[in-house]
DNA sequence: CGTCAAAAGTCTGGAAACAGACCAATGGAT
DNA sequence: ATCCATTGGTCTGTTTCCAGACTTTTGACG
């Protein structure tokens, strides 16, 4: 229909560097990537040992997939002990699982599990959304519930028994990025946390790093009532920066 | 089995504001999914006018879809005016789109079609990610050819003509990220500026607006090619938030 | 002690997606 | 003029996943 370009035969390939936008559409098989999910749901302790998940229409309806790639995701949970399944009115799945006495071979396993350069990838990725996430909260007008919210969840990290901590501290880091109303920002972060989940979960939770941690949480909680986003951004930075000292140290 | 967690029957409910985890699995139909994929990567540029798509079965491949789907999709695509497919050696599925002429009664569309807060959680978000790559390349020490790749985009967009702009604008901000090297924060990034894209186009390119841009664009390299984060995040803060502003100022 | 609502468990037919083999066209290279 | 590698086009059988109706169990409540 165009000459030029008919002749031009332009046989351009594809620009190399641009190809994010190529990535998979779909993560493999419903079935794995949900019973990846809960899982995660579950060490994350988003629901947490004794809870139970919600009804299967509606965590199904949550997860965009049919009931029955649910069930045999909760089936496949059940059979590993992670789930109890109880029927009938006030039944469900419940959680019976606790974290583990953090073991120490299992952080190399951990690690290698995520392949190639996936711990820095990881890290870096954390880094960027969750400074992100604080930044631009600080830069935010809060209501009086929103700091409400803030300050009781670091409350709660630094009450929080050692069997709770891990937790209580996901659920702090989380909250910040929640509370900046961006659901594409609080996604992000949920992500970058579960990808250190399992490493975290691998390293035993020692009393000093808590102190130090509880130091850098009230920075950075006082940074974003302060309406500072630099020194926001800064206390996560030296925060998270701890953190992936503290893993490069197991490792080494 | 366990008696204390049996007439415990603590119904607990799921906490409520922890959901961000039980998100979509799968982003419902892979055909659906894949058009609009490509119809992205087209209208960013990513693949220009007379530039050809990767061979189907490479394509597939990368998606992870089937050839099948891919098909379909493709050939929606060819039915709507965005490809020209071509069989035979040196045949494929060529890039038959030009950015239309901006129109100003398509932005309130767009915006409209993100939905109730999409605009400003789209913008936050990029704002977040984007600042943060910022920021991570600027801690990082470049090779000469990182540093070469960075100053050749800013370049190529300076002197981009009208046509171009968006597209080597798109190409320079993505450059960013994907130079931190974290396949994550690159894809966040290009997701992030996914969601502006439809956005831009709606707007006309202005030459003051290029000019001030191409000053900011110049500050991020030179922060960044300095080592200095602090300076290449604020700097992206500025470039975004005028973008943003200008967005706005459009809408009202 | 029976009722009943809410939950898990089961079943069936159909749609979507896939894997892989094979066919057909195209145009540069020989 | 012919060859042939590369690319899109087609076909077949299989697997995965889904939608929705229906059944069974359970335990709080009246």
């Amino acid at each position: 229909m165009d000459a030029p370009r008919a002749r031009a035969s332009a046989v351009r390939a594809v620009s190399a560097p641009l190809l994010p936008l190529l990535r998979p559409v779909r993560s493999g098989n419903a079935f794995e990537e949900t019973v990846e999910r809960l899982l995660q749901a579950i060490k994350l302790g988003v629901v947490a040992h004794g809870e139970k998940l919600p009804p299967e229409r509606e965590l199904a309806a949550q997860l965009g997939i049919s009931r029955v790639t649910l069930r045999e995701a909760i089936r496949a949970l059940q059979d590993a002990g992670f789930l109890d399944v109880r029927r009938g009115r006030y039944g469900g799945a419940f959680v019976v699982y606790e974290p583990p006495r953090p073991g120490q071979g299992d952080l190399r396993r951990a690690v290698k599990a995520m392949g190639q350069g996936g711990l820095e990838d990881a890290l870096t990725f954390r880094m960027a959304v969750e400074c992100g996430a604080a930044e631009v909260l600080a830069s935010a007008e809060l209501t009086a519930a929103q700091r409400g919210t803030l300050t009781r969840r670091l409350e709660e990290v630094n009450e929080a028994a050692p069997a709770d901590y891990r937790r209580l501290d996901t659920a702090f880091h989380l909250s910040i990025a929640e509370l900046t109303g961006s659901p594409l920002l609080a996604a992000a972060c949920a992500d970058a946390r579960l990808r250190v989940t399992d490493l975290l979960n691998a390293i035993p939770v020692l009393g000093p790093n808590i102190e130090h941690a509880s130091v850098q949480h009230a920075a950075i909680v006082a940074a974003i009532l302060a309406r500072d986003p630099d020194a926001a951004r800064r206390a996560v930075a030296e925060h998270l920066e701890g953190t992936a000292a503290l893993l490069r140290g197991f490792l080494s």
